[in-house]
DNA sequence: ACTGTTATTCTCATACTGAGATTGTCTCAA
DNA sequence: TTGAGACAATCTCAGTATGAGAATAACAGT
């Protein structure tokens, strides 16, 4: 059936109802860790557990203004136009079961945001609680939001592979090893540091040099490190390969 | 705003009506060509246009569901499921704009299917018409569509370098060159054919031989072929890469 | 039988990757 | 002040993958 054709014949009012809601799932690195922000339920159903930031969609707002919106709620920053500038938020995927929530049909829109040491979050008026967790040992969620986050998971993992967006998890700034870093933790296996090197050096548009190195060495020592910056490029190309993993592929 | 908290305080009946539709990019290669799935509208707005199947989802389907049963409607077959057991479905984004239906708020949840060689649609009671169009000579689309469209081509072309989902375009055995046309096709691109086979047969998983061959040479001439069929492998590696372009990367 | 087509296999030069080693700078603690 | 360890940056080398072209042989049609 059509949508004209239902709306012709239907006063929608009359239909089921069924309500839209953004989820984000919002990523960041602090702690040496990869980690997702979280709030605490303050209502039932599954009062207590927590959840990804979400809600309902305002009738004037497209979808992710919703999700810049539900974002900044809870973080107090905003996406890409906002202040900080340095937020990358993308559709993730959408999620309709119609049991996925008890009380009525509710549609979720994911959304997907990266960005570099994000600050102490700050729990909404609507939120009983709200932190950073670390993705190794989460907390049971809400709904099916473990299935949610296990994607955006999966596809942070995967666009690290072909995009430059790992510069999305580092400052202004950053040296190679810092990137390496990004990399390690998402992925969450250790890299060659001179393969890496030259592999990064390698990429046209992935990274670009200031000119500049750090102040002083690392913390235990070592030499100064170049700084570079993000470059042009949207698409790494050849990309930077995940070891690969017998079992992903079959 | 949290759902539970929202919901806890008010009816979702007083708040702005929002319906959910899906809309399929339904792809299937025809003679020698890609095509689209489109229906003709028969009802305002967009009356007369050209539209991408799709409906609105019921109280008790799940998203997968409303996709494979508007896709059932238009071709008559089913979805991995059904009897042609060959369809390939997966979800590819929403859109949710508050103007891109004018008459009310309508997120539409938008999947891609491809098939081998489908029959001829059968027009629903609801469509004034449906039919394949080659995707490099579309109609002017009804609402989002073209962009809907243009999102699901672009996806169809990246997931065959990285998936065997170009053997779901093929039928159940096909020749190394079937399967090339297929990339061909799809991509837009003439491929070598020597470094073509050595690929396919190279990459672990992509296809197993059945031991068969052709019954007889291709139509103008040239020895049989060996048969094939789909392999065991969900993921390509290596990945087997599109020619790159150089606008695409920057 | 002859010509043109096409499947399949090779060759070879170039590019990319993983693993390991080298060089030199820097921090920290004895 | 000096020695030990950490680490950035570069290099080597073998193995693997890719692009381009060519060779071989089986087949359809004339």
């Amino acid at each position: 059936m059509d949508e004209s054709e239902f709306l012709a014949g239907y006063d929608p009012r009359a239909y089921p109802a069924v309500a839209v809601t953004v989820d984000v799932v919002a990523l960041t690195i602090r702690g040496g860790g990869l980690r997702v922000l979280l709030i605490r339920r303050a209502e039932q159903p599954y009062a207590g557990l927590w959840a990804l930031p979400g809600g309902f969609i305002r009738p004037e707002e497209d979808l992710p203004q919703a999700a810049a919106r539900e974002l900044a709620e809870e973080t107090g920053l905003s996406g890409p136009a906002g202040p900080s500038g340095r937020i990358h938020i993308e559709q993730l995927a959408s999620y309709g079961a119609p049991e996925r929530d008890p009380r009525m049909r509710i549609v979720s829109v994911s959304y997907l945001a990266f960005a570099p040491d994000l600050p102490d979050p700050r729990a909404g008026s609507d939120a009983a609680d709200a932190s950073w967790h670390s993705v190794d040992k989460l907390p049971e969620l809400a709904f099916d939001h473990d299935r949610i986050l296990a994607h955006g998971l999966e596809r942070a993992r995967g666009k690290l592979e072909y995009t430059p967006l790992a510069t999305a998890f580092a400052g202004e700034t950053f040296t190679i090893s810092e990137l390496r870093g990004v990399y390690e933790t998402v992925w969450g296996v250790p890299l060659h540091a001179g393969n890496f090197h030259r592999k990064i050096l390698s990429v046209p548009g992935f990274v670009e040099s200031t000119g500049e190195s750090t102040e002083s060495g690392g913390a235990r020592g070592g030499p100064r490190a170049k700084l570079y910056r993000a470059g042009d490029a949207r698409l790494l190309h050849p990309a930077l390969l995940r070891p690969a993993r017998e079992e992903q592929i079959r």
